[in-house]
RNA sequence: GGCGCCGUAGCCAAGUGGUAAGGCCCGGGACUGCAAAUCCCGUAUGCAUCAGUUCGACUCUGAUCGGCGCCUCCA
């Protein structure tokens, strides 16, 4: 890796264009992405968005930058409290209401970390739980009260928006059509203005409190990432991402309460992930279309091939998931896997049909640059994989006719490590065999040797349904594969 | 009503002013005992429709049709 990484570009949901992505430090990246709500299992819509963070953060670090990663997870919350209180008692104390909000969250935050570990998503460096956090969300909204910004009714606290001139700008949003598209909380205390948002919220009965200065209460919906933010990746962010869903209210909030704060502005580039749909219809319950990847998984469906499923549409493209096109990810990934594995092996050329001779140094580092080229324009990773794939082709072709020396194809391997470091569903897979494998082989060879083709096939179709492929070389031996 | 996105082959999907990448599927061929893998050839005279700008448009402009999102639950 070269010593100052290259720059890559993204499209910056605040000024709506692709712009190159110019860290505080040099070399070093801070992102926070907008983690889970965990009370319930996580749908395939939600983790295209943390798939989507995850290609965000290994391009980075690929590419040599050294990622500061915080992801939330919030484990206070409206639909918490109410998936968590129902089995309690009128009167129960607030330490059992927070016991069983806690029961809860741990179930899920639990099951999220392992769909992250199925799908190959990296865990961030840090990952606070909003509940960790209160005195410095209360420390945040006492600060918004002294600048103006806040202000208190009946024990909930109010974000005045009308105090920042900005608001508005992630979304682009007027405040006039925000007064007419306005709705309607029927909970919520009066506010000096529809359009304020809540800080702090005076506890209702029946819910889990903390003590505050405000009286007995729990933080508003946006809070928490301004001050788990703020507290763990500093005053000036490179980077924060979500699903667009969150452009408003969400991070549009966030920038008010942070900025507000700060006097400055926060985070300097915010990236959205588009949304995701079912064989061309919105994903609902409704609709029979809800998928969670344990969904997915219990029907067989591979982790990695929807990794790649996604990961091979452009992020800020409504993704229309299929079944079909989950089928294409699983045979996409065969072409490349093989090829891998023929790389790792020794090479036996054999002749036939060629187009011209070509130096597979000089190609690998073309496409190297082309791969690279396109990631960091705003992330292309249908164009990278389309780089990746010609030159699987090239290859190929080139070693059927001359066999690549090794040399040749560890500069390979070591291409697809790298974007592998990004793709996550090509790895090196460990070559050992056990003795019941080697022995079938060895059997095989022995049938065929003697012409007995019934045996030899017999034992082939055996291996196979052991998940390991024989394929016979042009010189006589036979190598395999996991299928 | 306001703001915005999208419509490219059977499916997925880049390109976004200079004459249609790539993947999957499919057909033909080579190689093979047969396979597998791989290679070669083929598969959109056309990029929702219509009109315009231009020497030239999928790419720019306008209109139309269709799909989607946001406008205080939402990945």
């Amino acid at each position: 890796m070269p010593k100052t990484p290259p720059t890559l570009s993204l499209f910056n949901t605040l000024t709506r264009q692709v712009e190159p992505v110019r860290p505080v430090t040099e070399g070093r990246i801070s992102l926070y992405t907008c983690g889970p709500t965990v009370y319930n299992y996580a749908h395939i819509g939600n983790l295209r968005t943390f798939l989507f963070q995850d290609l965000l953060k290994r391009t980075f670090r690929a590419a040599g930058y050294q990622v500061q990663h915080c992801m939330n997870i919030t484990d206070v919350e409206d639909k918490i409290i109410r998936d968590s209180q129902g089995a309690l008692a009128a009167d129960a104390s607030n330490e059992e209401r927070h016991a069983a909000m806690k029961t809860l969250t741990d179930r899920f935050t639990t099951i999220f970390l392992e769909d992250l570990d199925t799908l190959g998503i990296l865990p961030a460096d840090h990952m606070p739980r909003a509940t960790d956090y209160i005195p410095q969300m209360i420390r945040l909204i006492q600060d918004l009260e002294a600048k103006g910004l806040a202000y208190v009714r009946e024990g909930s606290v109010y974000y005045r928006i009308a105090g920042l001139p900005q608001y508005g700008c992630l979304a682009h949003l007027d405040r006039e059509g925000m007064q007419s598209g306005a709705s309607v909380d029927a909970d919520e205390y009066e506010r000096d203005s529809v359009t304020d948002f809540v800080l702090w919220k005076a506890a209702k009965p029946g819910e889990p409190w903390w003590a505050s200065p405000w009286g007995p209460g729990r933080p508003g919906w946006h809070i928490e990432c301004s001050a788990m933010g703020m507290d763990l990746l500093g005053d000036r962010v490179d980077l924060h991402s979500g699903g667009v869903d969150l452009i408003f209210p969400h991070h549009e909030n966030e920038i008010a309460q942070s900025e507000g704060c700060l006097g400055h502005r926060w985070v300097n580039h915010w990236v959205h992930g588009e949304f995701l749909m079912v064989e061309g219809q919105k994903m609902a319950k409704s609709l029979g279309n809800f998928f969670t990847l344990r969904d997915l998984t219990a029907k067989g469906v591979d982790a990695t091939a929807l990794r790649y499923a996604i990961q091979s549409n452009h992020y800020r493209k409504v993704l229309n998931f299929s079944f079909e096109g989950l089928r294409g990810a699983e045979n996409a990934l065969k072409r490349i896997r093989a090829f891998r594995a023929r790389m790792e092996g020794e090479g036996s050329a054999g002749g036939g049909p060629w187009k011209e001779a070509l130096d597979s140094t000089a190609r690998l580092a073309q496409a190297r640059e082309s791969f690279w080229a396109t990631m960091a324009d705003d992330l292309n990773t249908p164009e990278a994989l389309a780089e990746l794939f010609t030159l699987i082709s090239d290859l190929n072709a080139q070693d059927d006719h001359v066999a690549l020396i090794r040399e040749e194809r560890d500069a390979v391997l070591a291409f697809l490590d790298e974007t592998d470091a990004i793709f996550a569903a090509w790895p090196h897979q460990a070559h050992g065999l056990d003795a019941e494998v080697e022995a079938l082989i060895e059997a095989r060879r022995a049938a065929k040797a003697a012409k007995n083709w019934a045996e030899a096939d017999r034992v082939r179709e055996q291996l196979r349904t052991m998940g390991i492929v024989l394929e016979d070389r042009k010189d006589g031996s036979t190598g395999w594969r996991k299928a």
